[in-house]
DNA sequence: GTCGACGATGATAGCGGTTACATTCGATCG
DNA sequence: CGATCGAATGTAACCGCTATCATCGTCGAC
């Protein structure tokens, strides 16, 4: 399936150097007549500055196509127009949704993300905290509210204000915005006593890793106890979750289990898997087996029966947290505090 | 779902402004008895330092758990370990299958990824790389091989190492690494002719926008046409590509042209809805109907029956972007080229 | 008419590193 | 034994912009 032209290197690039050096302010100011300082303030805060300087100004920014050195900024006001954001993994739908809301809601602003991705381990994450720091950003976002305690150091050290998200604590660091993951599992627990389910059964992975998804799971184990179910059934994927493997879990545990008529899956992809494993075994679903999600993807709304899940604000977190930066960075709003999100579970179908 | 704690701003921060400003490189050189140069050296260039000033230096650096000021850094040096990367959308986990890669294939060199969201708009995608390359960054990976003149004159004017990704050219700007788009219309509308289907069906999306969807569509409809086969019938989504428009669209076509039996659909999410209407409906696929998708996507393994679809070397292009940089910056292989990784049609039970 | 206030602009000292160049000092060599 | 050289280190001039403070009119008030 490749085209012959694919040979490495062989085409040459289109670029040629120009050699012209990139014009700095102070070529600017000389074109336009002014002093670097008056330059400066015409494009930050241009109201300082009297309109026909303004405009002489800008007309010399125009013909140079001079572009501020940010590098430069940065380093003479400490601080950047950046902010750094960790997220634990970059192919989880979840965070991604949450990262473009970031972004939405600071648009225009100027600001550029920096991204990093810490595997859902902690002392990546401690290593990132620091590269980060290293920019000065303007704030930093990290997913979750447990940090190794390097991390925790290099946070409570800076002043550079933090966001913790996806999860909630009664300690933030500085500002947490996320929902109790615990009360997912809850929620999910008394749902299917709702509907009727005898035995329940849990469909997990990164039991190891992902602490957030252990907080829903134990909600969810607990709960059930408590309100009469003998403890869920359960297996753990090994490595991350996808479809196949949840199908091939979920089977797995309805071998060891035939009892189970009730399986919580620690997200939609795997409840995919597992919605699909069913129709192979001709195992009617809701009827002989009900199916709950996590993270109403878009596919759960498409699925027949529809999935049963919950739904995330992966969205409102990031508009959330654009909000409260833009509040921080203005200087409003001194201090964080704790904003849940909450959660809604969507029944559908497959429950 | 909502916790009762969870009032705006009512819970204290943890962090107290410990007041402590932030080391510098002068005070890692006093406290070693060495210059700042000596200390510059030691961290970049080790070897040119003498083992035991090196130790005294490592020291203190621990001791004050100096970090340095990458900004200034990068100001002095006019690089910054930074990489800017653009992307038409967040969301869209091709994308963040091939950062990740890209990432990892850089993992260890300290490199930051500064990533852009262009919203698949090319004036968006002008904005970003203005203000990327106002960072310095070591190299700018781009999606896609258009881009507004402004775009091109700015990427032509730089000596930033360029890289243009998930397409291919023959007149890159520096380096591009993909696949050819149109090439995957054209083996799906031959394996469809393989299969014996008679006729064909398009669920397309964002014919305005994602132009490289439409070289798909281009190779797609032409090759139809030239072996044999009348003009594809085709619905085009509203907005994003997702599961449920995708069943929708779907739905709409075959009610349009019931006499289709073959159906592409632009990437997987759309063909996964489409094949859960197939089954509310009660078509049988692949007897009665062929549906294919794009991207192999985890759960196109899962589905029942699984679905073809066209494997793009998402990851791949991520390590090998890796791969190309670490030379460009490295300072060896100094010209750009094209790369070819292709793709792959799996052929699964849906077709 | 003089003074102070105020708005607009300029001069300039950093910001915290990097790096070209100078300096030092022992080892090597004729 | 002095000249030479190279390794190790120091000196200091930037990198390009920001921000403080000084300067200079201009204008209204007393």
């Amino acid at each position: 399936m490749k085209a012959e032209k694919g040979a490495d290197g062989t085409k040459p690039a289109l670029r040629e150097r120009h050699g012209t050096a990139r014009p700095r302010m102070a070529d600017v100011a000389r074109i336009a007549g002014v002093s670097t300082a008056t330059v400066s303030r015409a494009l930050r805060q241009p109201e300082l500055v009297s309109p026909q300087v303004r405009g002489k100004i800008e007309a010399a920014v125009e013909h140079l196509s001079y572009r501020p050195n940010l590098m430069a900024g940065a380093l003479a006001s400490a601080r950047s127009k950046t902010i750094g954001v960790i997220i634990p993994s970059m192919i989880n739908a979840f965070f991604s949704v949450t990262l473009e809301a970031i972004e939405e809601g600071l648009a225009g602003a100027g600001y550029q993300l920096l991204i990093g991705n810490s595997h859902y381990e902690l002392e990546s994450e401690e290593r990132l905290i620091a590269s980060m720091l290293a920019w000065s950003p303007a704030a930093l976002v990290i997913t979750g509210c447990r940090h190794s305690r390097g991390a925790m150091r290099a946070l409570l050290d800076t002043d550079v204000p933090i966001v913790e998200m996806w999860e909630l604590t009664d300690n933030p660091i500085d500002t947490a915005v996320g929902f109790s993951q615990r009360d997912i599992g809850v929620a999910v627990a008394r749902h299917f006593k709702e509907r009727g389910a005898r035995r329940l059964g849990f469909v997990g992975a990164m039991h190891q890793r992902d602490y957030r998804a252990d907080a829903r799971r134990a909600g969810f184990f607990e709960t059930a106890q408590s309100i009469g179910f003998e403890p869920p059934a359960e297996v753990q994927l090994p490595g991350l979750p996808t479809s196949v493997r949840g199908a091939k879990a979920f089977a797995e545990l309805i071998a060891g289990h035939p009892d189970v008529d009730a399986v919580l899956c620690t997200n939609d992809v795997v409840a995919l898997g597992a919605l699909f494993e069913a129709q192979r075994l001709g195992w009617s679903v809701p009827d002989r087996l009900k199916i709950c999600g996590v993270g109403d993807v878009d596919f759960a709304a498409a699925c027949e029966p529809g999935l049963s899940t919950v739904s995330l604000p992966r969205r409102a977190i990031g508009l959330k947290i654009a909000e409260v930066l833009r509040e921080r960075i203005a200087g409003r709003l001194p201090t964080g505090g704790v904003h849940d999100l909450g959660f809604e579970l969507v029944r559908r179908g497959s429950t």
